[in-house]
DNA sequence: CCAAGAATACCCCATTCGGGTGATTTACTG
DNA sequence: CAGTAAATCACCCGAATGGGGTATTCTTGG
């Protein structure tokens, strides 16, 4: 008996571009600890290999790329989760945007990582997740701790309800000034020049009827604009 | 000239486990990428090195523990934060409830390790903050993503009972200041000569670490002080 | 298509601020 | 009683602020 074998993860990958799913496969073969089994080039295929095997030859974790022809890898983690709660997805792909992360960790996916990276650090995202955690590429955990900090519903109540007409440039400064930044800081931070940042600071104090920026953080934080 | 000792990145370790912190500031200084600076074991010392620095010798990733003699690891990262917003924090703690790590997150942690990390991880995870990433532990990652999923109800910020040690006279000047009127019409509506006023002012600023109306402004609203 | 607002950048100038230093008086605490 | 903390007042200096203009894009809605 080899011990090891029956420990071995089985991993699946779904990805269409062709020379990177290959190369992925390759190199997840390398590794003894994965058994690499049902690589598709799209959501449709996979499901089909899926829905001909036993249960007990399920992957367990599975590379899901986002961008595939037909269903996305979203929809497909969706249904996957539907039918297997018990299997992860690790979203592989190369997309940052807002959206798609939080679209992914909605349906389910135990992990988010980008296509650069190290193919040592997919394997051990592969067992941190078996191991019960989660994986996340360090650009999409900033983030995600975004998101926790600043709930998506919370930022579509803000921009509809303008307090006192304030552009959006203006509001963007005004939260500057009441994080306690100085013009220059405003600036660098925001890549303007710092006059310009004061033009808007003029503006913002006109607009809320004050004149200095002890007022304007005060006005700000009661009418909850930052 | 050795131009690695330039992009060294300033690394601050604050941790009251005395053989702990020894061990780990050994460890870190193994890193030619690092170096390590304000070694503190209570956010207080670590705070009056801090306030002793030039702009350009401070830390730029902060080793947080969570549970400190005196003020917690989490409200000092907020005043970190407050003062020096380009600052990283990283808390390394054993914890893993969800109220800390919350907590942790919203006074702005860009990095979330457990103290099992292994070293090479730690430093790694520094690096990827310094890029623009966060890092979190495995076990952490999966709940946070579960945060993401269910949107814990964001509730008002603890009111402590001892702000900040203000005296009387300080936390009336205080209220002028929220006010947003100059140390002149303090000076007039407290009948006291608008020098002390300022003296009054600065002790505040040096209390609350703040150095700015605005930021006082804002830790003041915050805390209910005013 | 054009007027109007938004965003951008710059100048001048007086005032205010933030930080450092030092001194005196009062008051409480050990 | 000695030491300490709070409160008061004072000055210097450089940086930041606030308030007044001016001016050039760039959208955008009518």
């Amino acid at each position: 008996m080899d011990t090891e074998q029956t420990k071995r993860i089985r991993v699946s990958i779904v990805e269409d571009h062709d020379i990177f799913r290959k190369r992925l496969t390759e190199l997840l073969q390398f590794y003894s600890e994965l058994e690499v089994i049902f690589v598709a080039d799209s959501a449709e295929s996979f499901f089909s290999k899926l829905d001909r095997a036993n249960e007990d030859e399920l992957p367990e974790v599975i590379l899901m790329d986002i961008e595939l022809p037909g269903m996305s890898g979203i929809e497909a983690t969706f249904q996957i989760k539907q039918q297997h709660s018990e299997v992860e997805v690790i979203m592989f792909t190369v997309f940052e945007d807002d959206e798609r992360i939080f679209e992914s960790i909605n349906v389910g996916a135990s992990g988010y990582l980008l296509k650069d990276t190290a193919i040592d650090m997919v394997v051990n995202s592969i067992k941190e997740i078996k191991a019960g955690g989660s994986a996340i590429s360090p650009s999409i955990a900033k983030k995600v701790l975004d998101m926790v900090k600043n709930p998506i519903e919370k930022k579509q109540e803000n921009t509809e309800e303008v307090p006192f007409d304030l552009s959006p440039a203006e509001l963007k400064i005004l939260e500057h000034v009441v994080e306690g930044k100085t013009n220059k800081q405003i600036a660098e931070d925001v890549f303007l020049s710092p006059w310009t940042v004061k033009t808007h600071i003029k503006n913002i104090y006109k607009k809320m009827h004050v004149n200095s920026r002890a007022a304007a953080v005060r006005l700000a934080l009661k009418r909850n604009i930052a």
